[in-house]
DNA sequence: ATTTAGTTTAACCATTTGGTTAAACTTGAC
DNA sequence: GTCAAGTTTAACCAAATGGTTAAACTAAAT
C-alpha cells in the first residue's frame, strides 16, 4: 500500500517530474514546481540548489523506464522470437504507464546543452538484443537481416505511438481510452510482426 | 540553380528554422535568430511582429515535410505492397534531409500552449493508407491486421531512428556518415518487412 | 530631387526568472 | 527546556528576454 505522507523531497521530485515532463526543461518554471509540490520557492532551493541539479535528479530517477527491464529474459529456455515478444510486452506496458517519458528523454539527448546525459542511458538491452539475434542467426534459426535495423524497428514500433499520441488520436478520432485499448492490443500485434519478420 | 541572394525575409525564415529546430520554441532567443540571419533584432520585429508569429510561419513552411508527399502513389497500377514501399522510400529520403523535423513537430503538438497546431497537420496520408489497406483486405490480398496498427508501425519504423539518432549512434558506435548509410539501407529493409507482414 | 521601403544603431522598457537572504516560526529529538 | 532541522514569509537582486522607439542612414524608384 502506498505511503500516505510523502516526504518533502519526494513531493518535490514528483512535482518536478510532472512539470518537466509536461513543459520541458526550458518551458518549466521553478515557481510552478514549487506550487505543484505545495511548498515555496525558498524551500525548493533549500533541497535542490538549482534548476539544473533538480532536473538531473528527475532524469536519473526516470531514466530506468526509458528502456524496459528485461534482464532475465535471455536466460529463459524459450524461442528467441518469444523472448522478443516478452520484451515488447514489458516495454509497451511500461510506456502505457509513462507515456510522456520518451519525448522527455529524446528532447534531453537532442538538447545541445544536455547531450552529456546520453551517457546515462542504459543502452545495454539494445546491444543484448542485437548480440542474441546474431547467435540465433549463426544457428540458422532466424531470417538474415541487419540486427541494428531490427532493434530500431522494434523500438520504433513500440515507442512511436506514445510520441505521436495527439496526432494519432486526431487522425483516428480516438480518445484517451480508445488509445490505451489500441496500445493493449498492440502487444499481440507486434508479437505477430516479429514472428513474421524473424521466421526464415 | 539556387538563388544566390536571399531576401531578408528568406534569410530570417531560414535562420529561424535553424534556431527553432535546434533549441525548441522555449529555448530559442530572438537575438540568436537575428544573429543567425545576420540582421538586428529591430529588423526581425519589423518583418515578423512577435516570436509567436515567426514560429507559426516556420511551422507552416515545414509542416509539409512531416509526412511524405505521396499523392500519386495510390493511382499507380502496382501492388499495394509496392505502393507502401514507395511511400517508405519517399519518407525516409525526406527524413534524411530533414532529420530534426520530427522532434520539432512532436514537441509542438505535445506542447499545451501550441496544441492547436495539430490542426495544421496533413493527416490525409495516414487515413489514405488505412483506407487502401482496407480495400485490399476485402479482396483477400493482404493479411488481416488492424490498419491503424499497420500505419503506426510504418511511421514508427521510419521516424524513430531520426528521433533517437544520438542514442543509436552511441549504442552502435556509429558516426553521422555511418548513420546515414544505415538509413539508406533501411529503405530496402523496411520494404522487406512490409512484404513479410502483409503477405497472407 | 524627392519619396519610400528597408535597415541600422542604440537606447530603453516591463516582465519574467533563477536564485538569495534574513528573520521568524514550528516541531520533534535529546 | 533547548537545540537543530525544516519551513514560511517576504523582500530583494541581477540577468535575461521579448518587444518598442526614435533618429539617422542607404538605395532604389519616381
Amino acid at each position: 500500500m502506498p505511503k500516505l505522507d510523502l516526504t518533502t523531497e519526494e513531493k518535490i521530485l514528483k512535482a518536478a517530474e510532472a512539470i518537466f515532463l509536461r513543459d520541458g526543461y526550458d518551458g518549466s518554471r521553478m515557481q510552478d514546481i514549487a506550487d505543484e509540490a505545495g511548498i515555496n520557492k525558498a524551500l525548493l532551493h533549500y533541497y535542490f540548489r538549482s534548476k539544473d541539479k533538480l532536473f538531473e535528479h528527475v532524469f536519473d530517477l526516470k531514466i530506468g523506464t526509458f528502456f524496459p527491464k528485461a534482464d532475465g529474459v535471455f536466460d529463459l529456455d524459450i524461442d528467441f522470437t518469444d523472448k522478443i515478444g516478452l520484451i515488447i510486452e514489458g516495454y509497451i506496458n511500461l510506456l502505457r504507464e509513462n507515456p510522456y517519458l520518451p519525448l522527455f528523454v529524446l528532447n534531453t539527448v537532442n538538447n545541445p546543452e544536455k547531450s552529456d546525459f546520453i551517457k546515462k542511458l542504459p543502452i545495454g538491452l539494445m546491444q543484448k538484443i542485437a548480440l542474441n539475434y546474431f547467435v540465433e542467426l549463426q544457428k540458422g534459426k532466424v531470417r538474415s537481416i541487419n540486427p541494428m535495423q531490427f532493434v530500431m524497428s522494434i523500438m520504433g514500433m513500440c515507442v512511436f505511438p506514445f510520441l505521436a499520441q495527439p496526432i494519432l488520436m486526431d487522425a483516428f478520432g480516438a480518445d484517451k481510452k480508445a488509445f490505451d485499448v489500441l496500445m493493449e492490443q498492440r502487444i499481440e500485434e507486434l508479437k505477430l510482426y516479429v514472428k513474421l519478420i524473424l521466421t526464415p
